[in-house]
DNA sequence: GCTCCTCTGCGTACGGTGTACGTTGGTGTA
DNA sequence: TACACCAACGTACACCGTACGCAGAGGAGC
C-alpha cells in the first residue's frame, strides 16, 4: 500500500467515525509531514486523493475541509453571524449603541476582524434591515381578494417593525437599498390587485404609501424604546413628568381642546394609532379600486 | 451742580441724540472714573440715577445697559441667532453635517461658547423643530369645513418638510417632545372637527394619523437630498446605477411585476405619492366622519 | 524544499464627534 | 476693596468609524 494511501485512509475512518466532521480542518500538509514522517509532496497527493474521492475540499488560504454541509461552528466568525448579532443589539440596546466595537466584544472578536465580512457599518445595517425584512412570512397564494391581502402584508410589516424599533428609522435613513427581502415584499403586494383595474404604475402608488404609512407609525416605535431603558419609565410615567410644562404651554396659548383632552385622559398608544389608520387607508383605497374596477 | 449730574446730563445727552441706542453698554463704572476722574462712589451714584429715571437698566455681569427694546445687534451671540444659524446649515448641508465645531464656525464663535445658550445638541435640534414648525402659517377660521381645512394643514406640513428635509427624520428620533408651535398645529386640526360627531380621542387619532402619514413620506426627502449632494447625481441618475443589482435580484426572484414596471419606466416621485396618499387618506378619514355625523 | 499567492485575524493610528471643566477679564454692588 | 456674577473660550477626555498594514497559516506549483 503506498503511504499515502494509509493517510488517506485513516482520515477516512476518523471521518466515518465523527471525529471529523463537515466542516472541520483535516490537518495540513505541513501538519501531516510531521505526523506521518513523511515528505510534503506525499502529504499533498494524500489531499487531492481525498479531494478526488468527495471526502474533502480544499479551500485556499483556509485549509482542506470535510465536505458537506458544514454545520455552523459555534465561535466562527461569519457575516451571517455579525448580522445576526448586531440585530439583536440593537434590538436591546438600541442602534446608537451599536458601534464596531461593542458588536466585535459581543462577538468575541477584534473590532477590526468584523470588516473582514461587511464593508462597512452603513452596509452592515442594510443587511440588518434585508434580514429583518425576511423574517416577514406571506402564503404564496393571496387570501380573499386584494384588501385582506395587503392588510395581512401591513400587520406583518407592523410586526417585524415592533419587533425591531430601530428598523423603521433606519430604512427611512439609508437611500431604498436594494433588500432583496423588500423587493419580495412589494413583488407580493402588487400581485395583490391581479384581477382588479389597476395598472403597475397605480398599484407601486399603493404599495409605497402603504408601506410609507406603517414605517411613518412605526417611527415612534424606536424613542419610546429608548426613554424606557434610558430612564426606566414607561412611556405613561413619563408623559406625566412633561406635564407641567406641556400645561403650561397650553395655558398661555389658550388651547382649549387639547386642555380637555388632557383633563379627560388619553389613553395614546402607538398600537391603536396604527389600527385607526390602516382602517381609513383601506378605505380610502377600496374607494379609489372601485372607481378604477 | 453735582458732579454725577453733569455725568448723567452727558449720557442722557447722548443717547437722545441717538450715539448711544438701546441695548447699548453706557460706560462702565471704572470707565467713568478715568473718563471724568472722579471717585468710584460719584460713578455709581450716576449710574443710579439714570436707572432711576429709567433711562437705563443694570444687567449684573453684563454692565448698564440703554432701555427700550434692543434692535437685535449683528454679531451678538444669540439663542435665536444660533438656532436659525443652525436651521441654514441643516438645509444646506444635511443634520450630519451640523456640528458644534461647524456651526460656531458659521457663527464665527468658540465652539464652546454656544453651550451658554443651548444646554446641548439635542436640545439645539428640539429648538430648530418648534422653530421650523413655526413657519406653518394657518388661518385663524378653518375654511369650508373639516377636510378642506385638515388638506390645508397637511400641505403647509409637507412644504414645511419640503424646506427642511432634516426635520422629519429628527422629529421621529426624538421623543414628542414639547414643541410649542407642534401643540398649535395639533390644537388647529383638532378645532377643525367643530361641529362634526367626532369626540376629542377620535379628533386625536386623526390629527395622529394625518401627520404621521405626512411626516412618513417625508422622511424620503433626507436621504434624496443628501444623495444629490454627495454624488451630484439627479435620484434619476442614482436609480441607473442600482439598475444592474436590481435587475439581477428580479431576475433570480422571478418578479414578474417589478420587472414589466421597470421595463415600462415608473417615474416615481414623493410628491406624487404625497398626493395619492394624501387624496386616499382624506377619502377613509371622510367615511369615518360621516359614519360618525 | 522552496516560492508564491490567498485568506483570516487583528493592532495601531487618524481624524472626527459632543461636551465637562476651569480660566480669563470684564461687570455691578456692598 | 472684596464679592458674586457672567460671557466667552481653550483644553482635554472618551468614544466613534475605519484606513492601513502586519503576522501567520494554508494550498499550489515548480
Amino acid at each position: 500500500m503506498h503511504p499515502y494511501r494509509r493517510i488517506v485512509e485513516d482520515v477516512r475512518r476518523r471521518i466515518e467515525s465523527g471525529e471529523l466532521r463537515p466542516g472541520d480542518r483535516v490537518p495540513s500538509a505541513r501538519a501531516l509531514t510531521k505526523e506521518w514522517g513523511v515528505a510534503i509532496a506525499t502529504a499533498t497527493r494524500a489531499h487531492a486523493a481525498l479531494r478526488d474521492e468527495g471526502l474533502t475540499v480544499a479551500r485556499p488560504g483556509v485549509g482542506t475541509v470535510v465536505a458537506g454541509p458544514a454545520p455552523r461552528r459555534e465561535h466562527e466568525l461569519t457575516r451571517e453571524r455579525i448580522v445576526a448579532t448586531a440585530i439583536d443589539v440593537a434590538d436591546r440596546l438600541g442602534l446608537a449603541e451599536l458601534t464596531m466595537r461593542r458588536l466585535a466584544a459581543e462577538l468575541g472578536a477584534a473590532t477590526m476582524s468584523l470588516y473582514r465580512y461587511v464593508p462597512s457599518r452603513d452596509d452592515l445595517i442594510v443587511a440588518m434591515i434585508d434580514k429583518a425584512l425576511g423574517e416577514i412570512r406571506l402564503p404564496r397564494r393571496h387570501p380573499g381578494g386584494w384588501r385582506p391581502a395587503i392588510e395581512l402584508a401591513a400587520r406583518q410589516e407592523w410586526a417585524v417593525f415592533q419587533r425591531h424599533p430601530w428598523l423603521s428609522s433606519s430604512m427611512s435613513i439609508t437611500r431604498p437599498q436594494i433588500a432583496p427581502n423588500g423587493l419580495r415584499l412589494s413583488e407580493w403586494v402588487l400581485a395583490c390587485f391581479d384581477g382588479t383595474g389597476l395598472d403597475l404604475e397605480e398599484r407601486m402608488y399603493v404599495q409605497i404609501v402603504l408601506f410609507t404609512f406603517v414605517r411613518g407609525v412605526a417611527n415612534g416605535l424606536e424613542p419610546e424604546a429608548e426613554a424606557v431603558r434610558e430612564t426606566g419609565l414607561t412611556n405613561e410615567q413619563w408623559m406625566d413628568t412633561q406635564a407641567t410644562t406641556l400645561t403650561e404651554v397650553m395655558d398661555t396659548n389658550r388651547m382649549s381642546h387639547f386642555q380637555q383632552l388632557t383633563e379627560e385622559g388619553f389613553d395614546f398608544g402607538l398600537d391603536l394609532v396604527f389600527e385607526f389608520g390602516l382602517a381609513r387607508m383601506l378605505d380610502g383605497l377600496s374607494l379609489f379600486v372601485q372607481a378604477r374596477g
